[in-house]
RNA sequence: GGGCGCGUAGCUCAAACGGAUAGAGCACGGGAUUUCUAAUCCCGGGGUUGCAGGUUCGAGUCCUGCCGCGCCUACCA
């Protein structure tokens, strides 16, 4: 419940910069419309010009040319002289071979700026849902779920922003062969007892034993194919929720589950609800979506070829043969474009309780969790989980109108499967507002695997990098990693500032890690392979969290050496300078140079909606860097405290108050807290 | 074979919806007044955006073909 308060204070945020881009391009297509009522006008396209001096948008007329039956100069000259008076507008100019480029006022601006004064948004409605990490609970994390945590993590930080609702979501895969292998290797190969498995949980690091365990297991089937039969009948024993063997699967994956939430807790990382496979089990959700998808006709029941005995479903992106509407749904699906949803032995796979447990999301099933708690953090935050006897007194989950499900491109076919069983039960709403939000996996670079000791094929030397394998034990571990990173800015904490004391050091050296990390998975898109590399990853230099960082603290120190009360100071921007003064700093000398930092200052939001717009969250750390940068030179080229001219270090400092508030929303945003110093 | 994605500077990556001179970081070379701490800043070289066509006022971005690479394509989860 004291959650939702902050969501509700956090989208009061300055939206000026977007505000001003939909007032501008409403403008010109009311002028366009009213001038030329004949035409049909294209979509017009906000842009921004490469240089601040030519402007801060820029309007491209080219595609109202042959529409309007004018040249783009022509057009834009009209626009410019003819629009008239638009709030926050300065100036237009017509710029060969065809813009309009449109100059904000920008003493206005920044005054409006100054005092975090801003426009009303308009507030969407509907909870959100994001599920991310989703680790199966097998063995400890690794770097790739790292940037799975961290973007979807990233991504409900962005909704919030934008004063969305949001519920976050870790599915935990609790009953499969991951586990079960696991499971396998204490009671197959190390022979312990449930008791001595508790006592083993209740140690440290137990995710990394069972990563170890797990690799162990998978060599031991290798060895021997009829190692493979312990499996089967583990896998066959955990199904009875009763079993001695599903306790120990129980306790295993319970105690791992815990472990991946502190690794994701060091990195800020909370969730509100895990649903487990188990559940979804033993409250039959499957059953009930089983006979919705039936009802509907969405799946066949095959009676010849190779999947005889089976129900199947027309796999995602496969596409119907054209011409065929009038024969309805009785329409043949090769055997190639089949996808099994249930076996014929009457199991069902994953694709078919995803079916079920989306139906759930957006609160089509007819059936709900029971809910119990599980974990707290340290702000009190609860953590709730599945369970087939819940607690009387919960929190409601799902049922909402939106899902982000962050899961890694490998899935992409099978999250299209479930999105088109949505659509083909009727629920279009339901499968348009389905996002995969899809991002590629992180690999090693082969000096990477050679650096953590793995023989490499020479074939293998030749690639740009290398897959992680859990079932190899083949990867980076989360925990590892972070460690390093600590230790690492613990060594340049130490040597910078001998005089604090240690835990202040550890403090500030956590944060610094955090801060890479971070910074470190969100600045590569989605789209791209990262090939992980240490010395990239450990790098406090350049475009790294670090240095963003280090702006904002830099911004800190000014006010303490020039002992100027910054909480006093910055609460009273508005006032410690007025509109005129801005705007006489604007148009002197550096005026461009001082606007376009005010002006990457006043963009959070228009980043944070193309951000959710496009999901992705690179665009905001690209623009916490570019900020960064702007102010560091800034930083260098005006000396602020000794400044003789009082207006001037007034302005200044009001420049360093409005880039270090907007800095710090922007890190607050991408996960990233700012050390006192550094 | 089919589906999805990728190919941009020596290396790692940007450039949403086609737009103005394709940008950063790293690495390399040179420099920064005794300062609001240099985890910083400035300058420099570096590019036929894989290849060939096409669409148009305009293509790294869209279309077609080719080359190279990755992932998916199980009655595993």
């Amino acid at each position: 419940m004291s959650a939702k308060i902050t969501f509700l204070k956090q989208c009061l945020e300055e939206v000026l910069y977007r505000h001003l881009e939909q007032k501008l391009a409403q403008a010109i297509a009311a002028f366009l419309r009213k001038r030329y009522p004949a035409a049909t006008l294209p979509k017009i396209v906000i842009e921004q010009p490469p240089k601040v001096e030519l402007g801060d948008f820029a309007v491209p007329l080219f595609p109202f040319a042959k529409p309007l039956r004018s040249a783009p100069l022509k057009i834009a000259e009209s626009i410019r002289t003819e629009i008239g008076n638009i709030e926050g507008i300065a100036e237009m100019n017509v710029a060969s071979p065809g813009y309009l480029n449109v100059k904000i006022d920008r003493a206005w601006m920044a005054a409006a700026l100054a005092s975090d004064r801003k426009p009303a948004a308009e507030r969407p409605s509907g909870k959100i849902l994001v599920e991310h990490t989703s680790i199966n609970p097998n063995k400890a994390a690794h770097i790739g779920h790292l940037r799975n945590a961290i973007l979807g993590d990233t991504f409900v930080r962005l909704l919030r922003y934008a004063g969305r609702e949001v519920d976050v979501q870790n599915y935990i895969d609790n009953t499969g062969v991951q586990v079960a292998d696991v499971v396998v290797g204490f009671t197959y190969l190390e022979k312990k007892t449930r008791a001595e498995i508790e006592a083993l949980t209740r140690r440290p690091r137990f995710d990394y034993y069972c990563w170890d365990l797990y690799a162990r297991v998978s060599q031991w089937y290798e060895q021997d194919g009829q190692n493979q039969q312990a499996r089967a009948e583990t896998l066959h024993a955990i199904e009875d929720a009763s079993s001695e063997t599903a306790a120990i699967a129980d306790l295993i994956s319970s105690a791992v589950l815990r472990r991946h939430l502190e690794t994701m807790g060091r990195l800020d990382i909370e969730y509100d609800f895990l649903p487990r496979e188990s559940e979804i089990l033993h409250l039959h959700f499957w059953d009930a979506a089983f006979a919705k998808l039936k009802d509907a006709g969405v799946l066949t029941y095959e009676t010849e070829g190779k999947n005889t005995g089976c129900w199947v479903m027309r796999r995602a992106g496969t596409g119907k043969v054209e011409n065929t509407e009038d024969t309805g749904d009785a329409q043949e699906i090769s055997e190639e474009d089949q996808k099994v949803i249930v076996r014929s032995n009457g199991t069902v796979g994953y694709v078919g309780k995803d079916i079920a447990y989306h139906l759930w999301k957006f609160g089509l099933l007819g059936r709900d969790f029971g809910y119990r708690k599980f974990y707290r953090y340290p702000n009190n935050h609860e953590c709730w989980i599945s369970a087939v006897r819940g607690e009387l007194h919960h929190p409601h989950f799902g049922g909402v109108s939106e899902i982000y499900n962050v899961i890694d491109a490998r899935q992409s076919e099978a999250q299209s499967t479930v999105i088109e069983a949505l659509r083909e039960l009727g629920h279009k709403e339901a499968a348009d507002h389905y996002t995969h939000f899809s991002y590629e996996m992180v690999a090693l670079t082969p000096r990477c695997a050679a650096e953590l000791g793995y023989t490499l094929s020479e074939e293998d030397k030749m690639r740009s990098y290398i897959e992680v394998s859990g079932r190899k034990g083949f990867g980076v571990k989360a925990d590892d990693l972070i460690d390093q990173l600590v230790i690492s800015a613990k060594r340049e904490v130490d040597s910078r500032h001998p005089q604090l004391a240690d835990d202040e050091r550890q403090d500030i050296a956590t944060q610094i890690a955090i801060g890479a990390l971070r910074f470190f998975m969100l600045k590569f898109t989605k789209q791209s392979v990262i090939a992980f590399d240490f010395k990239d990853a450990l790098s406090f230099e350049g475009e790294t969290g670090p240095y963003a960082q280090y702006a904002v603290v830099r911004a800190n120190s000014i006010f303490k050496k020039g002992e100027v009360d910054l909480d006093g100071f910055c609460g009273s921007l508005g006032q410690s300078i007025s509109a005129d003064e801005l705007a006489k700093f604007f148009s002197r000398e550096n005026g461009d140079e001082f606007w376009e930092l005010w002006l990457a200052a006043g963009k959070t939001s228009y980043i944070v909606d193309q951000c959710i717009s496009t999901t992705e969250p690179a665009h905001l750390a690209k623009h916490a860097f570019e900020l960064a940068q702007l102010f560091n030179t800034f930083y260098h080229r005006h000396p602020i405290l000794t400044e003789p001219d009082e207006k001037k270090k007034q302005f200044l400092l009001a420049t360093v108050a409005l880039v270090r508030r907007e800095l710090i929303r922007i890190l607050e945003v991408t996960g990233v807290t700012v050390p006192p110093v550094m």
